[in-house]
DNA sequence: GAGTGGTCTAGACCACACG
DNA sequence: GTGTGGTCTAGACCACTCA
């Protein structure tokens, strides 16, 4: 007999369950609701366990479910639009800038932030830690470094570290002229310590920005940023109220 | 006897695995050289194929490794910075923007689409498809969708669809005023047919850059880009000479 | 055909949250 | 304690590339 098959290009099973599960969410379930549990899923789909996490695994990157450890796999609300745009030409810390400093020490800078800075390797440099908050939930940690000559007038008798050295940091930072910043976003792995504040295990997705800040000729201050993957949407200019996410189904599309 | 050993935080194996990989990049190997396979990896660490098979994905990832079904593991370059700025005020298309056209069909948008378009669901808009590539290698994919209504002028005597037709409509697009553009940027997973284009395997990382042009006080067109995550970091403003890429060797450095 | 990475299975145990 | 997701194993087979 004719097999009237055409070209079996076999989708991975993974690959095919996620788009079922990704049509059964837009149908089926609300934001926030509770999905049945893993091996649950698994034996209903008839799949290993592995198999399933794979397709879950998926869509939790593209921020359509949310998982944690001992509680369950909930539907995510759509991403959150976070403006990152440079346009205002101000140092971090100016006016609001729904940043909060968390905390200041003097370390050395990890060899490829020095090299931004153009500081000599070892040496140290101010680095205030700071986290971004959004709609009560953290969306963002950040490490700003800033050379010691940066900031001369800097008094030592301030608090040696904590919070109020990171204010006295951001306001030496503010008397300085900003010229211009520039900013680049690459995907990354949360590091233990940032997946921590963002509430996500480490390796986790993040966005990192990294932002230099120039000031009289040089690199006066150099921030990288690092933005849960999952939950953001990085926005520039004024598409704050931007409400595309790039997947939601679209079943539509082939029928025409 | 007293356990001296403090707060046992069992870091995952993969984790740690990660790590020390990560580390022997650095010391041992030098960009495109080719690892050793997976089997023997693992056994030479002692763990299972699967194990080490996340601690590759990490690092793939981030950037440092390269994978290809049926040749083996080979050691990324670092990522290329690609200028995605909005400062310059053109349309798609304008001058030369590192993007050649690919095709144009008419098709319905997806819903997301269509919502920031303000078109009618259902309706069609002409659809380009371009690919932007960057030194030799295709970086990123692009759907370009236009409202009919955006280029009334468009003589339907032009090639139905094909490159011909993308740049028809990217020729009457110049003709209009444009006012203004807002970006943003989201982690995303590759469609199928984008995964091709971009020599990936479908649901592979992407950054999808959504872009909207404003002309006459309204949306005149969206494009929607997705670059591949694990070459590519997104520029912004003049930083495109910007060398950071949160990995990265350099022992050379250490000896001057 | 040989060798590679990609998919999949059917188990096991662990870390964590919650009642 | 119970139930969840997270980690890990030791296999198997498939799809792809290349000599």
């Amino acid at each position: 007999m004719g097999t009237t098959q055409l070209e079996t290009v076999p989708e991975p099973k993974y690959w095919h369950l996620k788009t079922v599960i990704g049509e059964a969410l837009d149908s089926d379930f609300s934001v926030g609701e509770i999905l049945p549990n893993e091996r649950d899923l698994a034996a209903r789909f008839g799949v290993a366990r592995a198999t399933l996490r794979q397709a879950l695994e998926q869509l939790e990157l593209e921020g359509r479910l949310q998982r944690r450890r001992g509680v369950g796999t909930t539907v995510a609300p759509p991403r959150m639009g976070v403006d990152v745009s440079t346009t205002e030409h101000a140092w971090p810390g100016a006016g609001q800038d729904a940043w909060q400093s968390v905390d200041c020490t003097n370390v050395v800078p990890p060899q490829a932030v020095a090299r931004l800075l153009d500081t000599d390797a070892g040496e140290e440099t101010h680095t205030v830690r700071r986290l971004r908050v959004s709609h009560g939930q953290s969306v963002a940690a950040e490490l700003l470094y800033v050379p010691v000559s940066s900031v001369p007038e800097l008094s030592a008798i301030d608090a040696p570290s904590g919070p109020a050295r990171a204010r006295g940091v951001l306001r030496e930072l503010q008397r300085l002229d900003l010229e211009g910043q520039d900013r680049a976003v690459e995907l990354g792995s949360a590091r233990a310590d940032h997946a921590k504040e963002l509430d996500r295990l480490p390796g986790a997705p993040v966005l990192v920005v990294t932002t230099r800040y120039f000031s009289e000729g040089r690199t006066a201050a150099v921030s990288v940023a690092t933005y849960r993957a999952d939950t953001c949407r990085l926005t520039f200019g004024d598409s704050g109220d931007l409400e595309i996410s790039e997947h939601e189904q679209e079943q539509e599309r082939r029928a025409s």
